[in-house]
RNA sequence: GUCCCAGUAGCUCAGCAGGAUAGAGCAACAGCCUUCUAAGCUGUGGGUCGGGAGUUCGAAUCUCUCCUGGGACGCCA
C-alpha cells in the first residue's frame, strides 16, 4: 500500500467511527465511505458524501449530519489541517503539507517498482489477441488491437495479476485453402503465365512478396509440378511466410507473446470431437437441413449456429469453441478476448458456448476495438482488407515510429473509433503529446546531467518539508497517485488512463520547470529537495511510458 | 428490422461504480527566451453534455424512448 493510499484509509476509518459514535447509523447500515480527491483545490485535498448517503438512514439534514460527524472526528489521528462542510453537504479536508512527505522517498526507494499493486492478488487471466489469420499483413486495425492487448498485459501485469499473452492461429479453415490458391494464382503470374487470381483470394502485396520468394528459392519447378501437390507445398509456405512476417512485425512493435496457439493442434489433438460431445450432453445439439446446429438461442444470442456443416467441414465457430474450452480447462481465472468492431456480434454465441459448456460466463470477457480511421493532410485514407489498399503495420512505424504509434493507440478508450493523425503523430512539435511527454523525461535527465556536474543533489541527504511551491506540491499529490491509476485502469481494463496520467504529469512538469528553478548554487538545501522531486517524476514518467511500451529518452 | 459502439467547446476526445462551478489537447486571441532544452510556459474567449421523459437530496454518468453517425447481422473467417 501506497502512502497516500493509507492516509485515505485511515481518514475513511476515523469518518466512519465518528459517524457511528455521532449515533447516525449502525456499524451494519453505515455504507463504504467514498474519498474523494476534489478538482477544485477550495474544496480541499479529500471530501467525502457521506453526510448526503446517511440522509435517509439517519432521518437528517446531511449538513446537520455532517456537523455531527466533524464533531466527533479525532483529528489527532490523521494530519488534517482543517475541515469544513460546504455545499449540500461535503465533508472537505484540507491536510496539513507534510501528508505529502513520505511519497518522494517511497518513489525513490521503490525506482522501478514504483507503481505496481497487488489488488490483482496473483489471480490467473489471459489475455488472447491480435490472432489475425496467417494470410497477409498485419494492418492498422490489428495494430491498435495489438497495443490495446499489449498495454493491458502490462498494465494487470503491474496491478498484480498473472497475466499470458496468447495469439490463437487460424491455421486450419478454408481460409488457409484461399490462401494456397492465392500463391498459386501469385506464383504463376511472377512467372509470367496468364493465371487468375480467385475472385475471393487475398489481393494484398503480401502474397506477391511470398510468390517472389517461392520464385527466388525454386524458379519455375512448382509450375510443372501435379497441381494437388504444389496447393499443398504452397499452403504450408505461405503459412510458415505469413506467420514470419507477423511475428516480425509484432516483434518490431514490442508485442511478444508467450503462446502461439495453432488451430491445427485442436484437429491433432482430437479436442473439436471432445467440445462437440460435451455441447451434446447438455443437449444443446440438434440435426437439421443436414447440418449440425448448436442451439445458442438457450441462451439469448439471435438464432441458432451451424457447427457442422453440409458438406461436413467444421464452421469458423466450431473449432473456436473447443479452443475457448481448452482455454478455460487450463484454469484461468479470468479469459480475455480482445477482438475488432467487426467481429462484435460473434459475441453472444461464443458466451452461450461457454455456458453451454458448462463454464461461469464471468470468467470470459471480450474487449472490443473500435476502428481506425487513418487521417492525412486533413483527408480521410479509406483502408479496405479485400483490395489490398490497407495501411500495413510496418508503413506505418516505417513512418511515424514506434513510440507514437504505440501511444497514439492507447490515448483513446477502446470503444471509441480512433481518428489517427498521420501528420501530428509524425510532427517534432508540442502538438505531438508523445513528445510532449518524452520531452518532459529528457528536460529531467538534463537537470539532473548538470546537477552532477556541479556536485549537487548527489546524496541521499534531502528535505521534503523545503518544497512548499504550489507547483511542487501538486507535483507531489500528482506522483502520489499512480499506483491508484494503475490499480484503476487494470480493474477497468482502461489502460488509455495511463497515457492520460503521464500527459498530465508531463504537464505539471514543464509547468514546474518554467516557474521554479531546481539548481541553485545559493540555496543547497531547497536544490536538494527539488533534484530528489526530479527525481522521483522522472521514475514515474518512465514506469508510466514503460506501461505503455514507449521509450523514455534521455536527450532529444 | 435486430444487436453492439459512439453522440460532451469550432475540431479530436477524457470524464460515465451518480456529487460541488463539466475538463484536456488542437484551433483562435494576448503575452513569456541576458536564467537548468521555447519540442516549453502564462492568460482570455468558447458548452441547452444529441432531444424528451423517469429514478434520486443530487444525473454528462442509471432506466425508458426517439433522432443521428459507424459497425455487425453467412452452412465466410
Amino acid at each position: 500500500m501506497n502512502v497516500l493510499e493509507q492516509t485515505e484509509e485511515t481518514l475513511k476509518q476515523e469518518i466512519a467511527d465518528a459517524a457511528i459514535q455521532a449515533n447516525l447509523a449502525s456499524k451494519e447500515e453505515l455504507p463504504d465511505i467514498v474519498l474523494e480527491k476534489p478538482k477544485d483545490k477550495s474544496h480541499g485535498d479529500f471530501a467525502t458524501n457521506i453526510a448526503m448517503q446517511l440522509a435517509r438512514i439517519a432521518k437528517k439534514a446531511p449538513r446537520q449530519i455532517a456537523d455531527d460527524i466533524v464533531a466527533n472526528l479525532d483529528k489527532a489521528k490523521v494530519s488534517v489541517e482543517k475541515v469544513e462542510i460546504a455545499g449540500p453537504g461535503f465533508i472537505n479536508f484540507f491536510m496539513k503539507d507534510d501528508f505529502l512527505g513520505e511519497i518522494i522517498p517511497t518513489i525513490l526507494k521503490s525506482d522501478k517498482e514504483y507503481g505496481k499493486t497487488n489488488i490483482g492478488n496473483g489471480e490467473k487471466v489471459q489475455v488472447e489477441f491480435v490472432s489475425v489469420n496467417p494470410t497477409g499483413d498485419l494492418h492498422l486495425g490489428h495494430a491498435r488491437g495489438a497495443a490495446y492487448g499489449d498495454v493491458l498485459c502490462n498494465v494487470l501485469d503491474a496491478a498484480g495479476y498473472n497475466v499470458e499473452r496468447e495469439y490463437y492461429i487460424n491455421d486450419a479453415g478454408s481460409q488457409i485453402d484461399k490462401l494456397a490458391n492465392s500463391v498459386e494464382a501469385r506464383y504463376l503470374q511472377e512467372l509470367g503465365q496468364d493465371a487468375e487470381m480467385p475472385e475471393d483470394g487475398y489481393h494484398g502485396q503480401a502474397i506477391i512478396d511470398i510468390a517472389k520468394k517461392l520464385v527466388a528459392e525454386y524458379g519455375e519447378e512448382w509450375a510443372t509440378k501435379e497441381q494437388d501437390e504444389r496447393i499443398a507445398f504452397f499452403k504450408e509456405f505461405g503459412l510458415q511466410s505469413s506467420l514470419e512476417n507477423i511475428k516480425m512485425d509484432l516483434k518490431e512493435f514490442r508485442v511478444e507473446f508467450d503462446n502461439w496457439f495453432s488451430e491445427r493442434s485442436l484437429y491433432k489433438e482430437n479436442k473439436i470431437p471432445g467440445a462437440l460431445k460435451k455441447l451434446e450432453e447438455g443437449n444443446y445439439i440438434f440435426e437439421q437441413d443436414d447440418a449440425t446446429w448448436f442451439k445458442s438461442t438457450a441462451f439469448g444470442d439471435d438464432k441458432d449456429r451451424v457447427l457442422v456443416k453440409k458438406d461436413g467441414n467444421y464452421t469458423y465457430l466450431t473449432p473456436d469453441i473447443a479452443y475457448h474450452k481448452d482455454k478455460l480447462d487450463r484454469g484461468y481465472d479470468q479469459i480475455i478476448n480482445v477482438w475488432g468492431a467487426d467481429h462484435h456480434g460473434y459475441v453472444p454465441r461464443m458466451r452461450a458456448a461457454i455456458q453451454a459448456l458448462g463454464y461461469p460466463v464471468e470468467k470470459f470477457d471480450v474487449k472490443i476495438i473500435q476502428m481506425v480511421n487513418l487521417f492525412e493532410g486533413g483527408e480521410k485514407i479509406r483502408m479496405s482488407k479485400r483490395t489490398g489498399k490497407a495501411v500495413a503495420l510496418r508503413d506505418l512505424i516505417e513512418d511515424v515510429g514506434v513510440d507514437a504509434a504505440r501511444y497514439f493507440f492507447v490515448t483513446r478508450s477502446n470503444d471509441s473509433q480512433l481518428d489517427f493523425d498521420m501528420d501530428l503523430a509524425r510532427s517534432q512539435s508540442n502538438d505531438n503529446p508523445i513528445f510532449y511527454v518524452q520531452y518532459a523525461h529528457a528536460r529531467i535527465c538534463t537537470m539532473l546531467e548538470q546537477a552532477q556536474n556541479k556536485g549537487l543533489g548527489s546524496g541521499e541527504v534531502y528535505d521534503v518539508s523545503l518544497l512548499t511551491a504550489e507547483k511542487e506540491l501538486d507535483l507531489m499529490k500528482k506522483l502520489g497517485e499512480f499506483p491508484q491509476v494503475v490499480s484503476d485502469a487494470a480493474v477497468k481494463q482502461t489502460p488509455h488512463k495511463v497515457t492520460q496520467y503521464v500527459f498530465d504529469l508531463a504537464t505539471l512538469l514543464h509547468s514546474f520547470y518554467n516557474a521554479e528553478k531546481v539548481l541553485d548554487q545559493d540555496n543547497i538545501e531547497r536544490t536538494n529537495a527539488r533534484i530528489a522531486l526530479m527525481k522521483a517524476v522522472r521514475i514515474a514518467i518512465r514506469n508510466a511510458l514503460g506501461l505503455i511500451g514507449v521509450t523514455a529518452p534521455e536527450k532529444m
